[in-house]
DNA sequence: TAAAGAGGCGCG
DNA sequence: AAAGCGCGCCTCTTTA
């Protein structure tokens, strides 16, 4: 700790606007203690920021990473830590573990305007992307970004954490929700190398050549249509239209409710084995075919949009390119370039290794170490299979009543009761209409109104048996929904603690020769190896072949360290399925 | 004619 | 394949 005769370190340094429209910062000790405001000449952003990365690299506090940062990451600029205001402020305005909450609820104007649209505060009308439009006039542009705003909001959030009843917990999600802003937009900097000839092959193996116009359908597709209607004797029927196919399907004696897949399953009629191949054609050629090829890589490389605390529960979102929905027949297409290679992980069980930790469960975490979880359940004689095992426990964190996987629950309910009770009193919670909150303190939002009339109307006098129905059904909903976010949500803070891990142990190691460079990458990651992809609990490295090794370990490290930061010394380990290679596919 | 909703399916 | 959480995106249909 410094001493008071020591001058205090500029730990922070708030970006904003002047009212002008220029940028401006301010540093702010450790004290709290905002220094003078230096304005930022037009046009001089990146060196600015470039020069105090170099000099002492503060903790960047901005109003929001997804505005500021691509910018620098194209001058060339990369930053070590960020405090983001916005993803913060959602964090801590909703959190049960922050006793102060009412300055951060009356600063309404930092919410989302999705949000604030939610309260009708905002016409919904307003044109969202206005808000987050940088090249607007001056006058126009919205006042958040104000280097007085940043600087206000930045004391309440640390009044806020302060105050807390967790404030190393929250300072913890802070820096990880924080990291995972910066990380997000070095992926979009850096994208995912993707071999565009491999991913074309596999469009014209699996749905035929590429037709002359999107208007017509590929050969293989026209095909199974032609086999589809030729079984269902109705040589017009519709394929595409869920409705006109329902009609047409009952038209041929299938006592079918929908179309979807796993209802077509249960029914045995020739029609059945090529429409199912049809929808699985048709799902590939809209989403990931040659219209998405075309829009979504260039240059060698894929830049899906990720948007960090998208998700309710804190996992990220995705927002064009579908990042999140990559099909797994499509992961082939992922390719180092000449002389690198991808160093891919994935944490085998990731959410029943987060409840053994956050639960304390000591058997939960024996059943995990060492081995495959599921197996290990089988081991301990709570279940006969590993299948069963997958299931119960996809039961017990998702809320399963029926079925194959809810029957099993109460199996689990033996075996491991402190992690069943933790996952079954999150569901109690959501169903009286309470919150529940995350290892690190994220907390989930409170019943809509909607939900509260529906229970308020099954608890009058004159309820109705269907308003009694309605409302158990939704204090139900509300209570798989509950019990999910707690284990789902402390996931998805070990995942970001686990990329921000690697992140900066990636930052130690030494370019690769000029010759060497992946310059699609961009100028920041062209010589380094660098976060490539993320999918919540997986990630890929994109690394000069010669740090392969390092880097692996690296990845395999911070799983660890992860661990280590959320849970002390929880007995849990997390282990990761970990591959080297030029392509990213799974053996 | 554009927006909103529903159905369906990809991912974890 | 399993019914049970969280998403995004595409298509077709209905609604304003």
């Amino acid at each position: 700790m410094p001493t008071e005769t020591q001058p205090s370190p500029p730990h922070w340094c708030v970006l904003g606007r002047t009212p002008d429209g220029v940028f401006a910062a301010a540093h702010v000790s450790a004290s709290g203690e905002p220094g003078a405001p230096v304005s930022i000449e037009e046009g001089t952003l990146a060196a600015f920021v470039a020069q105090h990365e170099a000099d002492h690299s503060p903790r960047w506090v901005w109003w929001s990473t997804a505005q500021v940062y691509p910018e620098l990451l194209a001058a060339g600029v990369r930053v070590a830590r960020c405090h983001d205001l916005m993803l913060s402020h959602q964090i801590l305005r909703n959190s049960e573990h922050v006793r102060g909450r009412q300055p951060l609820i009356a600063a309404a104007h930092w919410a989302e305007p999705a949000a604030l649209a939610d309260t009708h505060e905002v016409p919904a009308s307003l044109p969202e992307p206005a808000l987050f439009d940088l090249d607007r006039a001056p006058a126009a542009r919205d006042h958040r970004d104000t280097l007085a705003e940043a600087l206000a909001e930045f004391g309440r959030q640390r009044a806020a954490v302060d105050s807390s009843s967790a404030a190393g917990r929250l300072s913890l999600l802070l820096a990880a929700e924080s990291a995972g802003a910066l990380i997000a937009a070095e992926l979009s900097a850096a994208g995912l190398p993707w071999d565009t000839a491999e991913h074309n092959r596999i469009l014209i193996e699996t749905l035929g050549p590429r037709p002359a116009s999107a208007a017509e359908k590929p050969a293989r597709m026209l095909a199974m249509a032609a086999q589809v209607r030729e079984a269902l004797g109705d040589p017009l029927a519709s394929l595409d239209s869920p409705p006109k196919l329902l009609r047409a399907l009952r038209a041929a004696g299938i006592a079918v409710e929908s179309t979807s897949q796993w209802e077509l399953y249960e029914h045995e009629h020739p029609a059945i084995a090529p429409l199912l191949a049809y929808k699985k054609l048709s799902r590939l050629l809209t989403a990931n075919g040659w219209a998405w090829l075309d829009e979504w890589v260039r240059d060698g490389r894929y830049r899906p949009v990720y948007v960090p605390g998208g998700v309710v529960t804190g996992r990220w979102a995705s927002n064009g390119g579908g990042a999140l929905q990559l099909p797994r027949l499509l992961r082939r297409a992922l390719r180092a370039d000449p002389g690198w290679v991808l160093v891919s992980a994935d944490v085998s069980q990731l959410e029943p290794r987060v409840l053994a930790a956050m639960s304390g469960d000591r058997a939960m975490a024996a059943a995990g170490r060492g081995s495959d979880l599921y197996a290990g359940l089988v081991a301990g004689g709570v279940v006969d299979t590993r299948e069963e095992a997958k299931f119960a426990m996809l039961g017990a964190m998702y809320g399963a009543t029926s079925g194959d996987s809810g029957r099993l629950v109460p199996q689990l309910r033996r075996g491991f009761p402190a992690a069943m009770r933790l996952v079954d009193d999150a569901a109690a919670a959501g169903e009286r209409g309470g919150t529940v909150t995350t290892w690190l303190g994220r907390s989930s939002p409170p019943p809509d109104a909607e939900w509260n009339n529906v229970q308020a109307a099954a608890s009058l006098p004159g309820a109705s048996r269907r308003d009694e129905d309605a409302a158990r059904r939704s204090a139900r909903e509300r209570g798989r929904f509950t019990r999910n976010f707690v284990v789902q949500g402390t996931a998805a803070e070990w995942a970001l603690a686990w990329l921000a891990e690697i992140r900066g142990k990636l930052t130690d190691f030494a370019p690769v020769p000029a010759a060497r460079e992946a310059p699609a990458s961009g100028t920041v990651f062209a010589r380094v190896p660098h976060l490539a992809f993320f999918l919540h609990d997986e990630v890929i490295v994109h690394s000069p072949a010669e740090h392969a090794d390092a880097v692996a370990l690296v990845v395999e490290e911070a799983a660890a360290t992860a661990g280590r930061r959320l849970f002390g010394g929880a007995p849990v380990d997390f282990r990761l399925e970990l591959s080297v290679g030029e392509r990213a596919e799974k053996p």
